[in-house]
DNA sequence: CAGCAAACGAGACAGAGTCTCAATATCAAT
DNA sequence: ATTGATATTGAGACTCTGTCTCGTTTGCTG
């Protein structure tokens, strides 16, 4: 009936700054309840905007000092999308190593694994003489199909 | 014993710029001559100061305002390796959709192009309801195998 | 509950890229 | 060649994301 071991990440988090020797302040708790409290892509802005309507104290630069701490913990991932900033993703320890296909027309993100992608990308790397050690690959493309059926156009996830 | 259709990407810039009724200005002269005349992948900055050395008078402005330009003919490739800026491949047209291996140690950036990830890409998506427009893999790397040839290490191709 | 170091907020700063605007240069039509 | 409409330019102000500084506050350990 239970999920199969699903330690809430945020108290993974607490243990990882517990372990590291770091404060647990409640400018942190209000962070980390919102990041672990969507399953959605945020960028630094939003995350602030968002952890200020927990603790209208935290600030920009708080937020900026915890993101490395989340990446480092391997609980958060960090994108380029090529936009302006970065997006993080707070399921990365459920979906490691997961691409991206972006929707141009209606920004939907829709992520996917392929066994078979990352199998050829480290037999590639190989033959060229690389170890991989991460690998980031975006799509972006149109989704004219999923319009037609209704299923795509601004329902933003 | 000529080289197959090689018509100077220089060539076709300015036919691409005659086509949209753009001008040909001195500033974007030095600026094209530059960008095909190297071989490396440059950055919006590099590429000023290079262009600066042909004619004096190209402003930072006139670098960003042909950027679009040039990558809009085909003929330069915009890509985003996270880093704080953005990265230009000049010889884009010749090798389209090549993928890049980047070693993190000796930031020496390899290139690579292969069907059968092109084909898996577009099967997926296709899979998802997507049609692919562009796609940007980055792999990330450590090549201590080309190391200890002596084929890496700083030797910035 | 005292004291020290970690963490904090505010705001200055940095760097890539964009925008404005008056001055200039290109190019087609004379 | 000259003209004139207008595309393009340079300088620098500006925006935006992200970093850093510094004086103050706060978590934690003893």
């Amino acid at each position: 009936m239970s999920k199969p071991d699903k330690t809430p990440a945020k108290e993974k988090f607490l243990a990882f700054l517990e372990q590291k020797n770091l404060r647990i302040t409640s400018q942190r708790r209000a962070i980390v309840d919102t990041v672990f409290g969507t399953d959605q892509h945020f960028n630094a802005e939003q995350l602030l905007e968002w952890a200020r309507e927990i603790d209208e104290s935290v600030s920009r630069a708080t937020v900026y000092r915890t993101l490395p701490l989340l990446t480092e913990s391997g609980l958060v991932h960090e994108m380029d999308f090529g936009k302006d900033y970065k997006i993080y993703d707070p399921n990365y320890a459920e979906h490691p190593n997961h691409n991206h296909i972006i929707c141009d027309d209606c920004d939907k993100v829709v992520e996917f694994e392929s066994k078979q992608l990352d199998t050829l990308e480290h037999e590639i790397s190989q033959n060229l003489g690389f170890q991989v050690k991460t690998q980031q690959l975006r799509i972006n493309a149109s989704c004219d199909e999923m319009k037609k059926l209704g299923v795509c156009d601004k329902k933003d996830h």
